[in-house]
DNA sequence: CCTTAGACCTGGAGGC
DNA sequence: TGCCTCCAGGTCTAAG
């Protein structure tokens, strides 16, 4: 579940079954999930504290508690589920990596099949955006201040393509392969167009596409391509509306033309060779 | 400073 | 069935 609409999802789902809900004790069984503190001290510091709020940077969830925040990054397939007991079904349970229990009986189940995801925790700051994991990054892609002329700014000097660039999570943070595709798709622009060759009017078509395949895509509940979620919801429905990625071979929808997969900085890149002009 | 392989992990799909 | 290769919504690092 990665992406900025998979992770408002996710976040948004949270918040409505979690809010001001109590942890009562904290079991980690993959000690690399906890990233900034030992795991041990992870489970003893959340154990007793309330979730009271709840927000996202770029693919980052903010977990606000009563007296730390609490980060987490699902990289490619971390999950949450609720459940009222441990699942059964052993291919589930396999890759539950962390089980918090909650003061009204449900546990919170941390899954993740590959082992990507991790959480940080830290004494609560100012704001969460303070925080050292957020030093770096770029501004968030539904931040209205990340538009074309911010976009143009961050990459009108560099040579990569603009597809690895919409992926630099130091440039906006947020856009993955799927939408990174869709977008570049919108503008008509070649991913493999190198940034220094785009135009101020370029970076501001990219960021109003941007804005929409967003918004489309956040009302769709976001894109489930694979499904690894065994019955529990939070699937979206964005992946019918998909112009380019996962099509190849397939008509272009707006012209006929057959889309193309290429590699643009080892990520595999969908594009219409027709319709998406290079700069 | 910038850019690009390689690493981190597991499992599903497709070819032979 | 087994074995092999490639693929996957992400990001950090080491090396050029």
């Amino acid at each position: 579940m990665p992406e900025a609409p998979e992770v408002q999802n996710v976040i948004d789902t949270l918040q409505q079954e979690l809010q001001d809900v109590g942890i009562v004790s904290v079991s980690i069984t993959h000690p690399k999930l906890s990233e900034n503190i030992p795991y041990e001290q992870m489970e003893e510091k959340l154990a007793g504290q309330h979730l009271r709020a709840f927000s996202r940077h770029g693919k980052y969830l903010i977990l606000q508690t009563d007296d730390y925040d609490w980060i987490c990054h699902l990289r490619m397939e971390g999950k949450f589920l609720l459940e009222d007991q441990l699942p059964e079904n052993e291919k589930i349970r396999k890759h539950i990596h962390a089980v918090f229990t909650l003061d009204d009986g449900r546990l919170l189940c941390y899954r993740d099949t590959r082992k990507f995801g991790r959480m940080q925790l830290y004494d609560k700051a100012e704001h969460p955006l303070d925080l050292p994991c957020f030093q770096q990054a770029g501004r968030d892609v539904l931040d209205p201040q990340a538009d074309g002329a911010y976009l143009y700014e961050k990459i009108h000097r560099r040579s990569i393509a603009i597809k690895s660039a919409l992926l630099d999570q130091h440039v906006i943070a947020g856009i993955g392969n799927i939408y990174a595709d869709e977008i570049l798709f919108a503008a008509k622009i070649d991913p493999r167009s190198s940034c220094s060759h785009l135009s101020l009017q370029d970076c501001q078509t990219i960021m109003n596409e941007c804005c929409s395949i967003m918004e489309r895509a956040i009302a769709g509940k976001g894109t489930t391509i694979r499904s690894f979620s065994f019955g529990h919801g939070n699937q979206g429905s964005f992946q019918n509306q998909l112009m380019v990625h996962t099509r190849k071979g397939q008509p272009c929808r707006e012209c006929g033309e057959e889309i193309i997969m290429v590699r643009v900085g080892q990520r595999s890149t969908y594009l219409c060779p027709n319709c998406q002009k290079l700069r």
